[in-house]
DNA sequence: CATTAGCACTCATTAGCTAAGAGTGCTAAC
DNA sequence: GTTAGCACTCTTAGCTAATGAGTGCTAATG
């Protein structure tokens, strides 16, 4: 559909553009050393292009920008995947220094991510999947005030404090977390509910008694629903991109980043591999010029959590999605290794 | 030094400056019902007020704006501590969420008083000082991890992964932490490193062998530095300010905002009571068009913790300054209500 | 003698105009 | 199929004039 030469004069195009920001005219690519055509011919190509939705004008006399669909296929045809950087041991270099909790790990890799493109990034972990539980703890600190810990195997550790009601007898509560701790080890997470409410909840009767309001409590203080966990790096990068030199810009950008359930629901329904989500693809009209760039980690098949990157739409491609395929395939392998040693 | 009438004239002027936005000329002063001066009475006023240093222009011929000078004065003359809104009750309604934990309530706390005045919001939490010692933990992971907790009187839990090098024996670990347990309940935290070094180490050889290279593993998990905690509300809130239109101002201030370091510094060293930096006088040239706020909550006379409002210097100090008021009032009722308590 | 009316003056802002320049689309020639 | 040539479009920058908000100063006023 497309010749070699709309090809070659869009990718030209693109790459242009995602340089400068700035409208590419006629004569500046005809410039270029691997365009062998005079400006006319490439103005001709560009009308085609145009009318092909690839392209746009700014106004009637301007040189042309890239489409969103001129992304898409930019990024469908003309990045190959097979450029990646694999190797690129930002994950290996955080854990040098000698962080090894997910959750430091994962929250450095995104502000060195960030530090490298440019870009937001924004990363979805991995404990709400297939972390267990280790173990429940309660440590009374007062005989009204206690705190509930909650530690996974991947040395992920939940608390939340609570005060215990005068009626309600706090021996009684270590009963409980006991026998919980005997029967939830090794369940994992996103099993613990359903657990909880067959199996568990019916010993409780013969341990302890009047156990229903205490157990109640307790739920609430380990089992509250453990809302997604967003880790981000570079929240304000966005403010040196030309893009945004329009204050309700930033403003529309930041009502996005800050709404974090939005964010995590944009992030959640991937399916695997690579996935570039441009202008409009977002159902989300506060990003609709911005791009967003997400790779899946896994272990065993399972998907895991993501990697995603949040910049305009005139996105360095080419860099990015090499970028973020080499880095969850880091980090899958270190979860690999990571399941193999626990 | 300053007559009656140029008194009234600096306070109109600077209300209206603070509402508006816009430099306020004489013609709308003198329209005002507590003016009853005409436009070149006024006028005279204002000429002399910025001869003194409290008005500036912002071009030959345009109304008057306040100066730092000028705002200084407002705070130190103007505006009086006696409309101390009292029982705002920010931090009642947030317990009455059944929250409890201090961290928690700090953030909570921070977010609504981000909310209500629309600038940013800083807390400096108080477990920095008083607070002490409950317990230490270690969970084994796997036979090469394992996770450290420490828990505080004030439901404040720290934790931190570590990965243990196979010439170290868990076992020998964890009868550290018993010691560590039996040795440091109860005391404050700034003094723990200092209670450690001294007493504690000496009595170590005796119970476990080679104890060495152990204990230098577990302290680096449990007691690494703990660096000063800020709990931001409403870091976007800056956007909304029309003084903030220009992109180079707001990197500036994200600058600044994202230095924490810089920040903890800059709310530190200060007084107690209420205390406002405006514009130079705060020592950072990033937020010399803004203005910081704060208070100190505090038990026992003891300094605890910081409140803070960064906004421009055309800030809404009346309001600001009662709601820090009584905010840190409600804090320093918190905290004695809990110290009781436990 | 403090206050005020009057008036000339300043400066930002806006609109309208022009010239320059970048880039296009089309046509005719190669 | 490709390209040179050219008329056309639109942005940008610079200039001018008109408008209007606001000032500073002077002289008149109660």
């Amino acid at each position: 559909m497309l010749t070699e030469r709309q090809l070659l004069i869009l990718q030209v195009i693109i790459d242009d553009f995602i340089e400068t920001a700035q409208p590419v005219g006629s004569r500046s690519i005809a410039k270029k050393e691997t365009i062998r055509y005079s400006p006319a011919t490439v103005r001709n190509d560009m009308a085609d292009l145009e009318d092909m939705g690839f392209l746009e004008k700014t106004h009637s006399s301007s040189g042309r920008i890239p489409s969103e669909k001129g992304y898409r296929y930019y990024v469908d045809h003309l990045v190959s995947l097979k450029e990646t950087m694999n190797n690129i041991k930002i994950v290996e270099n955080v854990m040098q220094e000698g962080l090894f909790e997910f959750e430091q790990i994962v929250q450095h890799s995104a502000e060195i991510l960030s530090e490298i493109t440019n870009y937001t990034s924004i990363i979805l972990g991995p404990e709400v999947f297939e972390t267990q539980l280790k173990q429940l703890q309660m440590v009374t600190l007062s005989p009204y005030t206690a705190v509930a810990i909650l530690i996974t195997n991947t040395g992920h550790v939940e608390h939340r404090s609570f005060s215990v009601p005068e009626e309600i007898d706090t021996s009684d509560l270590e009963k409980i977390v006991n026998i919980l701790n005997d029967r939830l080890y090794g369940v994992p997470l996103i099993h613990l509910h359903e657990k909880l409410n067959t199996e568990v909840i019916n010993l409780m009767g013969s341990y302890v008694n009047d156990f229903e309001k205490s157990f109640q409590y307790l739920k609430a203080a380990f089992f509250s629903d453990n809302p997604v966990k967003l880790y981000f790096g570079g929240k304000t990068n966005i403010l040196m991109q030309p893009e945004f030199n329009d204050i309700e810009k930033v403003r529309s950008f930041y009502s996005m980043i800050e709404n974090e359930d939005r964010l995590a629901d944009l992030l959640k329904n991937n399916a695997g591999g690579i996935n570039v989500r441009i202008g409009h693809e977002n159902q989300a009209d506060a990003i609709k010029e911005c791009t967003l760039i997400s790779a899946t980690y896994e272990w065993d098949e399972e998907q895991m959590g993501t990697i995603a990157l949040l910049g305009p739409t005139r996105m360095e491609y080419r860099k990015v999605i090499a970028l973020l395929n080499g880095l969850s395939n880091e980090m899958s392998n270190v979860l690999y290794k990571w399941h193999k040693n626990s």
